[in-house]
DNA sequence: ACCTGAACACCGTTCAAGT
DNA sequence: ACCTGAACACCGTTCAAGT
């Protein structure tokens, strides 16, 4: 066996190379998926280097959660893998009109970023319940508070404000999310939903009335436009302040 | 040894009392206290046994969660165990300003639950990640969304509406009983507060202008204050509709 | 400093055997 | 039908030993 056949790490082992291979797991197999034994496999090294550079699972998934989030949000004064242009979100909105949009452009990237990475909308729940002021947290904050201050809330409002915001934008997400992966299988979205419809509609009148009410519109409805419409509810609760 | 001085369970096992059990365990120990070890003590019984009436821990975890918001949300037609009095938030609302306060009455039945079993937070995003159309879902939906229709919403707005109102609440009273439970080893809640309040403070002006010009209101900030706050901004909006 | 990999403690789940 | 408890496969984490 000449030294070029023998398997040989690509580059030697470091933070970011582990946090990438995590992403890599979680992507393809789920939460479930992120193992030490199929960690170790993918970076061909044992469990005792992973913990040179990673304190604990916990904190692994902490570092994933983040670097996704960070290339969809990143800050005023980063610049991603291929100089992408800011998005509109990270800009300093220049009027109302521009605020709204770039409270929209941030639920939106959020919104794209979870159906790309499923196993976000978990993720960032659990860091949202179990650390709620930490990075992850406060970078999602400050891309949707910006521009609610940008819009002319009296100060009074802006903590109101922007947690409804980023609790709508990431639980309705996660939902929206669910709805497009539960397809995978052999069941597309618009069955999958269906089957969801059938069963509200089943359900007990007397107990269920608004929930069998809604079950033909969940049925109808468009993802992307049904998060959009919970957003500008709350633009328009915030215009009359 | 006489038959009496042996321990002898209280009751034949049955699903109730290991859902029973399985809630006490995770209000005395969190999630991670959750195991069968610890269940089959308290239980005096063996492993095999509890899987002859729950199908597996996940499904136990969904049960302990359906069990506590159905005692604070109960259905029209349920009783609890001492004949409680209806919350406001089951009843029809006769008109805008009752429906109104049945929104705030179910928000604040969901924030206290969360604070007194702080894993519900947790536990309930989850359930929403993983199973958005599932029963405990379904009635968290129908005990927000009927005063939303009784507001006088239209019907095209239901859906946008009892989304933000649910997913805010849910996060919201999460966020906020971590800050009440991270108090518990030595800090209190107004020092942790302290802490983040400051540490958002040192952050950097040009990443964070945002999070930084808040984080005065985060330390003087009342909690029950800033939750119903969310609430009225969305029921703002709505009126609007 | 960085990595190896066997060993450890613990976990959810199964199943042949009992009553 | 309901329960027992040993056994199994797998997990995150540690640590003495190497380079």
């Amino acid at each position: 066996v000449t030294a070029q056949a023998r398997p040989r790490r690509a580059a030697a082992l470091s933070r970011e190379r582990i946090v990438a291979a995590a992403v890599e797991l979680l992507d393809s197999a789920g939460a479930v998926g992120l193992t030490f034994k199929a960690l170790t496999e993918r970076l061909a090294t044992g469990p005792g280097a992973i913990y040179h550079h990673v304190a604990s699972k916990d904190e692994l998934l902490a570092a994933a959660t983040g670097s996704v989030v960070a290339a969809v949000l990143p800050t005023r004064h980063e610049h991603g893998p291929a100089d992408p242009p800011v998005p509109s979100g990270t800009r300093e909105p220049a009027g109302p009109t521009e605020a709204a949009d770039a409270i929209r452009a941030a639920g939106f990237a959020l919104f794209d970023a979870i159906h790309a990475h499923p196993w976000l909308a978990g993720q960032l729940a659990t860091q949202l319940a179990a650390n709620p002021w930490g990075p992850v947290t406060t970078r999602i904050f400050e891309s949707v508070g910006g521009p609610v201050r940008a819009l002319g809330t009296p100060e009074s409002g802006w903590f109101a404000a922007t947690s409804v915001l980023v609790h709508y934008i990431l639980g309705a997400a996660g939902q929206h999310a669910t709805n497009a992966m539960t397809a995978r299988p052999g069941v597309d979205r618009v069955e999958f939903l269906d089957t969801a419809a059938t069963a509200w509609a089943g359900l007990d009148p007397r107990e269920y009335p608004f929930t069998r009410a809604i079950a033909d519109q969940l049925r109808e409805h468009d993802d992307r436009e049904q998060f959009v419409a919970g957003i500008d509810l709350v633009l328009a609760g915030l215009a009359t302040r």
